[in-house]
DNA sequence: ATCTAAGCGAGACGGTACGTCACGTCTTGGG
DNA sequence: CCCAAGACGTGACGTACCGTCTCGCTTAGAT
């Protein structure tokens, strides 16, 4: 059989340098400015680049503000596998929240919260930046469940979000720092529940 | 006599009757076209109202769509009190749930997304829309401690983003409903925990 | 010998279908819109060629309207021999006037006035248009001289303009119609003379 | 009776500095690099002026450039009267000439053949650079008529056709020069006639 | 029967200018 | 003193073409 699902472009092949370059610059104007320093104009000036190949590569601003932030994300630093899934769950919602602590995450937010939800490119970006770990959480939950930490009983979506919202909610909001400790907590509250325990026999409700 | 007590201002008595033809103009571009329709030359045009004496009541135009936002809120229907504050919380959640699924629901995340967080202005939308709802989130759940369905040693800023950070999460991402069962659930889920009950009653493995 | 002028051209040789086609396109898109809708990009797309194949054969936009209008003109229609210089004359400003009230009359006063005066291709086009129809004239005016019909003491060039030029002038100003009975008014009050008559044998005031 | 077909403009008028400037930026512009050079960018930044300003007082740079050019003419430097009408002819014409023998002039003659004929703006332009001279021509052929120099059975209009053509002709196609000795010579051949007096006798035809 | 160099279609490139929109400010005259 | 109206300078928008440059593929004359 043959490849020829990649139907062989004609022409002149796109310049991965002036798309280097853009993404350089809207990276530079995010952080001097934020995402309303991203223009189409200062990126393409500033990239040495016409603005008709910025519209090339992405249909508006949006999108390249989005595109700069997920190609210029730090790699991974992998850390050491925790001994358990609840660990590292943990480990996830620290390294998380540092990274959404950052200017960066307050561009993040900004632009998922600003998005149009059904674009294409946002729902990518949505995803490299929120639902992927959201997904690794699942695993981990998964596992965790495996292991015998997790009830078996739950909804597994309800209880991702219970542990994934409280972060954005803070980093949205503002209303109180968004550091280790509070996702620690949360990770907490969240295994073992708000309610008062009335018993052993009562079974809930 | 009420008559001489307006007697030295010039110009006046037209303001609240341009203030609340503007607010009206500004709600009906943000549901014809949401927060990014709400300009200013819009705004004053269908008010039949000139620029700067928009600029005299609002700083921006973020400032007016979010005036807009506060003022056009549909009247609180104050359901008939629940038996218990978990039964009100649960109440609660729906009731915010409702709004959040609505145009509305977006605009307002557009909106705290786009906002400064240390503007006033912006404080006072996140505070009307989200930040009173938490407060008195945090009554009930005292009441649900006096109550003694609560526990005694938690921290409550935790569980109140607990409860209220995973409807802004589905509201922000999209990635599935958000609906009554939903915040049933979520409430469920952080009343019960996670975890899997290790009690002292559980015989074996 | 003449052959080796031509220093013999290596590789594939120009494809006249793309000329062709590029000045039929170009033919097309002046008829549609004029001068100013004959862009390099709309011609190469209509005539199915890369621009650079264009850029081969015209070093301008310009220079391809012109050609196209060049080559797009339609063959003389060769009109029986008048029986006098002076009726071939008549004929001639009648032709040269039917043209130039035509749509293409105006494209090429367009393209007259546009390009540069000095490059070669606007002086090819300037000529094939208009001065070759005097260069004629001037052969006719000599053989009408020699006829008798016209005096021998006059400047040729100057009588030349004084036929042409009012064409031109009605072409580019529209103030008035351009047609036979213009031209054929245009030549009998050149021939006659706008002075009144002051023979010796007019006898008084 | 009430002038009220001017229905008095509401809000603030408009700046003529900001007009003025307008129009010195487009010469200078012109002055440099011709027509093409006035470019609605240029324009407005040059006269330190928004672009929408310009948009404001003419609808495109052709007619920025065609108001300016009207604008910036040299105030008519009335010479004495001439004894005849015909000698007046003489003088305007050779004014004429000089004019449009500058720089300015190509410009005029370029921006008219490019105009659309049509247009409200450039018909007012050809006015103002041609046609109202060729008024002004008409009135002293009328007087030359009556002082007995002019043919009484002549058609006016072709007549100020024969005398303004010429000039419009070599100033377009350049294919020689446009001076007073020109001028002088298409007014005495048109006046004298091109035809060979065949006899006192021959009545024309 | 190759070889090979130019032409071919396509289309991306860095640019410039277009004409529009909205910004937030300023300037009118009228009430 | 506020009001409506609307012009102001600013600056970004997204589009259209410019003329140039790469691509990989013909294609036809020279070898």
């Amino acid at each position: 059989m043959k490849s020829d699902d990649a139907p062989r472009p004609r022409g002149r092949p796109r310049s991965t340098k002036a798309r280097s370059a853009i993404l350089r610059a809207a990276r530079e104007l995010l952080a001097e400015g934020g995402p309303a320093a991203v223009t189409m104009e200062g990126v393409a000036s500033r990239a040495g680049v016409g603005k008709p190949t910025v519209y090339r590569w992405w249909p508006d601003r949006h999108a390249v503000a989005m595109a700069a932030l997920m190609e210029g994300e730090a790699p991974q630093t992998t850390r050491r596998a925790p001994r358990s899934a609840i660990l590292a769950l943990r480990q996830q919602l620290r390294t998380i929240a540092e990274r959404f602590a950052s200017p960066t995450g307050r561009h993040v937010a900004t632009m998922i919260a600003a998005s149009d939800l059904e674009t294409e490119f946002s729902k990518a970006f949505r995803n490299h930046f929120v639902l992927a770990r959201r997904a690794e959480g699942r695993v981990l939950l998964e596992q965790a469940i495996r292991e015998g930490d997790i009830r078996t009983d739950l909804d597994a979506e309800v209880a991702l979000d219970l542990l994934y919202g409280p972060l954005f909610f803070r980093l949205l909001m503002g209303h109180a720092p968004l550091d280790a400790s509070f996702t620690d907590e949360v990770l907490s509250h969240a295994l073992q529940g708000l309610a008062r325990r009335k018993s052993s026999i009562r079974s809930g409700g």
